[in-house]
DNA sequence: TTTTGAGTTGTTCGA
DNA sequence: GTCGAACAACTCAAA
């Protein structure tokens, strides 16, 4: 249609793509909307400067390097190259569209507060200079401002705003697309530079063997992703997401951060799976609405800008957090002498991910039982987690702290005793990443502390040796998390009068 | 406009 | 051992 369109005219002038947290060739909109009008230039940038997002935490890097490296192959095979550039987007779009003579520059939206004023400028420079700009809805299901109440306002609950987008996650999911034709352009003035002079992966030490042996960054580790968790997991996620020690989650999270699987993509497979198979519809509704919460984090940094960096309740930024490096540093290393906690920081430690029920847990430790500033906790996620999403992550830390939209109650203090017991019966999860406890009988194995000296000795557990006495008391810890939280309501009230 | 019901994931205490 | 109530009111969303 397009040759039939241009007839005789010189051929159609190039696009530019540029790839960011869409790191994939399916169900991919700005490069369907690109290919239709020529052959396309592909870019990605690894933004860097002051007012260009945080930096990428060390385990993001590391996921990068192999998720570009995945999506340079793939772009190779359609005899397209993937061209790198280090530097500021503000510059490095504009100047690549003039040296191709680019008709059109296409990209797929963020939402970031700091990334919107980047695009805008970009977008009217090129627009300034009539290369046309098209944006485009990719990594969620619903737009932060198209989900609305009754009054048009933005919803601040969870539950109703998900009842809100469901159906608009149905009609937009309908839509997926695969990747297009495509047809690519060499032009020697354009260089991409090395992947390895970027030194994304860890040298000295690399930490990184852990990762590799946990993941398989790019489309195809993610689609395989995908496809086990529907066929194994979906049928049990309900409870089976629960239990750490079960590989029973989707582990998508990493996949979809850098949009290497399309939204899409994960919504119509458990909506097919829940079509084909009526007794799948209680779980499957339980994980689309894990996806509801991803569109509902996104929504929360669009409309509080400062979401990630400041509490959004107000009470609580006066809040007086404790700031002690000491155990601060025990938490994040895995030695808070109670179990599930050292487990499920070293499992994040080792493979860049920990289990949802454990995020919980240890984020309620280092908040209650600790009475660090969820910022710091936020922090150590960022640079540790694989799946770091910046939304995901404040939105997390401040539902477990109080403070969020939405939040947990203040009186909910895990107790990482019962929780251990509850959602890890047989210590498998424990005894994985808490080897030293390995030999203590279940009874004992998530409070070690109460356990008679003669079992200790006959398990091999010397406490404050092999393994750390409790740094806090449970109780004495809960009291007071719940006595400092309660004055701080009443602090609040007394402005407030 | 006012009213009403609801609100991801918990713990502890006492009957 | 099991169960319901208390925890603290408050804000939100919708009727």
């Amino acid at each position: 249609m397009q040759i039939a369109h241009f007839g005789q005219n010189p051929p159609a002038r190039p696009s530019l793509v540029w790839f960011r947290e869409d790191l994939r060739l399916d169900d991919h909109p700005a490069l369907i909307a690109a290919s239709q009008s020529g052959p396309i230039c592909a870019i990605y940038i690894l933004e860097e400067g002051t007012d260009l997002g945080r930096p990428l935490g060390g385990a993001l890097k590391w996921w990068l390097h192999h998720s570009l490296t995945s999506l340079k192959a793939n772009l190779a095979q359609l005899g397209i190259e993937l061209i790198l550039k280090r530097g500021d987007p503000r510059h490095l779009i504009p100047d690549l569209a003039n040296k191709l003579n680019a008709g059109s520059v296409h990209w797929n939206r963020r939402y970031y507060a700091w990334s919107r004023p980047v695009d805008a400028a970009i977008k009217a420079e090129l627009t300034g200079r009539g290369v046309q700009v098209g944006t485009y809805k990719a990594s969620v299901l619903t737009e932060p401002w198209e989900i609305k109440t009754g009054s048009g306002g933005n919803f601040k609950v969870f539950t109703p705003f998900f009842r809100a987008a469901q159906p608009h996650c149905d009609t937009w999911a309908e839509q997926v697309a695969p990747a297009p034709p495509l047809t690519g352009l060499s032009n020697p003035e354009i260089v991409s530079e090395s992947l390895q002079s970027w030194n994304l992966l860890p040298k000295a030490p690399d930490w990184s063997g852990g990762l590799d042996q946990t993941w398989q960054p790019g489309e195809a580790g993610a689609q395989r992703r995908l496809n086990a968790f529907i066929e194994t997991s979906l049928h049990n996620y309900g409870e089976g997401r629960n239990i750490p020690s079960k590989p029973a989650t989707s582990f998508l999270s990493p996949h979809l951060h850098f949009g290497e699987i399309s939204i899409r993509r994960v919504w119509n497979a458990a909506r097919a799976a829940m079509r084909a198979n009526p007794a799948l519809q209680t779980d499957g509704q339980v994980f689309l609405s894990e996806l509801g919460w991803r569109e509902f984090s996104t929504q929360l940094i669009f409309h509080y800008e400062d979401f990630p960096e400041e509490s959004w309740k107000e009470a609580f930024r006066a809040f007086p957090w404790k700031n002690d490096s000491s155990t601060l540093r025990a938490w994040q290393r895995g030695q808070t002498g109670y179990p599930i906690v050292d487990a499920g920081m070293r499992q994040l430690w080792r493979t860049g991910w920990m289990h949802n029920r454990v995020r919980m847990i240890v984020a309620s430790f280092l908040v209650k039982h600790l009475l660090q500033d969820w910022r710091a906790g936020e922090a150590w996620f960022w640079d540790t987690l694989v799946d770091a999403d910046v939304a995901n992550n404040a939105a997390g830390w401040q539902w477990v702290a109080g403070c969020g939209a939405d939040a947990a109650p203040y009186f909910r203090i895990f107790n990482p005793m019962s929780q251990g017991e509850k959602f890890d019966p047989d210590g498998h999860y424990v005894r994985t990443w808490v080897p030293e406890l390995a030999q203590l009988p279940n009874k004992y194995l998530h409070r070690p502390f109460e356990a008679p000296t003669e079992i200790l000795r006959g398990s091999g557990v010397h406490l404050g040796r092999t393994y750390p006495l409790p740094i806090v008391n449970h109780e004495k810890a809960r009291k007071q998390a719940l006595d400092a939280l309660a004055s701080l309501k009443q602090n609040v009230t007394g402005d407030l009068v």
